[in-house]
DNA sequence: AAAGTATTCAACCGCCTTCGG
DNA sequence: GCCGAAGGCGGTTGAATACTT
């Protein structure tokens, strides 16, 4: 039946974005949200494909992008969720709050995956036998894209750490499948349990809203607000 | 200083999944 | 249940930049 192309090919522009394109992409998803990507470029006057404006706006301008280089800790936490959840970036940027599965993948690719020696390169089938099941865990909860949807406003300056110890406990070599998705899921429980105590105990310290210190370097959020870093869509239910 | 090589990262491509008619 | 459109994802590319000789 053939498989219409993404977008026309003719008369759209490609390679990289432009400050003034930057621009009236901010100004139309601010003004008119981005309900439709593939009618926003004609509606914001873009020579642009949806996919293209999507990325663009997923990777670069998204309010809540934390830019600038890695921590030690996200890079040891990307290493360690990449040793759970294989190449599903996606998966592992959920977890890294302003953090882009993009920016993830070439930070891996760049630099992470020599880290590794030879027996701990990384195995993909685990992603594909895990898909499923971190599907179902996405229905059950939008818990993890809560973490990276609900920190609005914390951008630029959130240059917070996520704790090594989030994932760090899967010293298994995974020579083994079956036990790596069980482990996974083991995982994602030290996950959950790592943001209900780093929660807790910044209820404990600053009450509701505050400052939360999460390693060396202070998180800000607030609780319950739209559109807020909040305890309730962390707790991964 | 110039040429060659390596590295980085934004962006594209194509496949898969989801959703609505 | 089927089909097509749209969104989302991971793999890959290639231009720009940095580094080495």
């Amino acid at each position: 039946m053939g498989r219409a192309p993404c977008c026309e090919k003719m008369g759209l522009k490609k390679g990289p974005w432009t400050p003034e394109e930057d621009r009236i992409l901010i100004n139309h998803i601010n003004t008119f949200g981005h309900s439709n990507w593939r009618a926003l470029p004609k509606q914001a006057g873009l020579l642009r494909c949806g996919k293209s404006c999507r990325l663009r706006w997923a990777n670069y301008l998204k309010p809540d992008i934390k830019r600038g280089n890695f921590t030690k800790e996200e890079e040891d936490a990307i290493i360690n969720l990449h040793h759970t959840l294989g190449n599903r970036w996606s998966a592992i940027a959920a977890r890294l709050p302003g953090r882009t599965d993009n920016e993830i993948k070439n930070v891996w690719h760049t630099h992470l995956k020599k880290r590794l020696p030879q027996n701990q390169q990384p195995n993909n089938e685990i992603s594909k036998q895990n898909k499923k099941q971190e599907q179902n865990d996405d229905q059950k909860s939008q818990c993890s894209s809560d973490i990276s949807s609900h920190n609005n406003n914390n951008n630029n300056n959130n240059n917070n750490s996520i704790s090594s110890s989030v994932v760090t406990t899967n010293n298994h070599d995974n020579s083994n499948n079956n036990d790596d998705v069980d482990s996974a899921e083991n995982s994602f429980a030290l996950d959950d349990d790592f943001w209900s105590e780093v929660l807790s105990s910044n209820k404990s310290n600053n009450e509701t809203n505050g400052v939360m210190d999460i390693g060396a370097d202070d998180y800000e959020f607030q609780v319950g607000d739209e559109g807020v870093f909040s305890s309730s869509s962390l707790s991964l239910c």
